[in-house]
DNA sequence: CGTAAATCTCGACCGCAGTCGACTTTAACG
DNA sequence: CGTTAAAGTCGACTGCGGTCGAGATTTACG
């Protein structure tokens, strides 16, 4: 029983995470095979495969310790006495601009997130969960403010919120919105419509309106040319 | 210039799809290698390639037809003379319906959708088209029958629609919703939310209010027990 | 200790998607 | 026609993710 093993299964754990982590963020998480990566590790590429189930799974892991630092990121950046408005559409810019900072890692990452495989459901889920809980405590506060009605069904909101992230992103890759700055633009669009209805954007300051004008007119005109 | 060779092409053309549909709906589309489907078509594997860039390409011209299928209904399903919200929720309901089908189908396609990577972006972005066209439709009569605010943003609602179709898709692979009568339920609630504002559900008829309690109920369950 | 069972490690090996360049068929032109 | 260039076809081959079972290492126990 004298941990010597278990001791060692960790040291091997940590090795693969530092080897994949080195390996992924130099050359990308395509272009690293996993010949490499066991060559790197110190170990037998069949070793991996007894810590990992695939390749996407190391992924995940790798992903879990990047997104500590995005979290932490997202407290500092979320001001609670700023606007719900305002905090949503931080909340969302984070985890965006967290994604988009590697391209590709972001592209998969988001994949698996949002249509996970049935080996990284459970891993997916608890990932999100952290995000949903955040932006729960972000809408609880300000149904507390009264900021938000108290009948509202904040998991439902957290849903639709979530949905709007998830759009955003998506917006990102299909290549409608290619700078942070209109994704930031389309999140409050967006937001503030889900909060105050369809005909929010009327209603809204100047500088929201004509920011979303002008994304409107690129993605027509966008849609309208290419190919 | 006699079009033999043309002719040809469109010949092999068809019966890589031909044998693309056959296969891919017999054994699914991981289980199908391209050995098999170049064996069945009837051509070497390399001729395959000089048709489509690769597998999943052949696998978006397959979605292609099956498409045209799901369109049709969706002319069919979607009643003109129903509520705004009873014509958004078949809307996407026809969607989920469809990709829903045949999963593994459908959770490539909807990543290949919403995360599209390069070489599938241009084709992708044609087939969203059509389903944004269709949410685009149905928002502009209602606006016309005065059941949606003049000064509603029908791009941001349509943006908006489709967030929360893709979230659906996304809990019905995640696992948090597992039967179709259920994702029409969150669709029903979702809408509503969107168009009604936060408090909306507050405000529904009792049936949708229960359903979505009901859902919401099972969420929570499962979020705390499952791992 | 010794030894048997359990666990862990490894790289040869498998099946697959996609490439390559040798080969065949068609088109173009004198 | 005959000849040449272009277009199309092919399957052996490459490199990859993932498996497998033989062998090494640790544990449990007499």
């Amino acid at each position: 029983m004298s941990g010597v093993r278990e001791q060692k299964k960790q040291q091997t754990r940590k090795a693969i995470i530092d080897a994949a982590v080195k390996l992924f963020a130099e050359k990308g998480f395509e272009q690293t095979s996993m010949d490499e990566l066991a060559r790197a590790a110190g170990v037998g590429k069949g070793t991996i495969y007894g810590y990992f189930k695939a390749k996407d799974e190391i992924f995940l892991a790798y992903c879990e310790a990047e997104l500590e630092f995005a979290f932490a990121a997202l407290d500092r950046k979320v001001d609670e006495e700023a606007s719900l408005i305002e905090q949503l559409v931080a909340c969302m810019m984070g985890q965006i601009t967290f994604v988009t900072e590697n391209r590709e890692f972001g592209r998969i990452f988001a994949r698996e997130m949002t249509f996970p495989g049935e080996n990284t459901r459970l891993r997916s889920r608890d990932l999100d969960m952290r995000y949903l809980n955040k932006l729960g405590e972000v809408l609880g506060r300000a149904q507390l403010r009264g900021e938000l009605p108290a009948e509202s069904e904040l998991l439902l909101l957290i849903a639709h919120l979530h949905a709007l992230y998830i759009l955003v992103l998506s917006t990102m890759y299909s290549g409608d919105v290619t700078s942070l700055e209109n994704a930031k633009i389309l999140c409050r669009s967006l937001v503030l419509q889900a909060l105050h209805g369809p005909a929010a954007i009327a209603e809204a300051p100047v500088d929201v309106q004509t920011g979303w004008q002008q994304l409107r007119q690129q993605f027509l005109e966008q849609r309208k040319l290419e190919m």
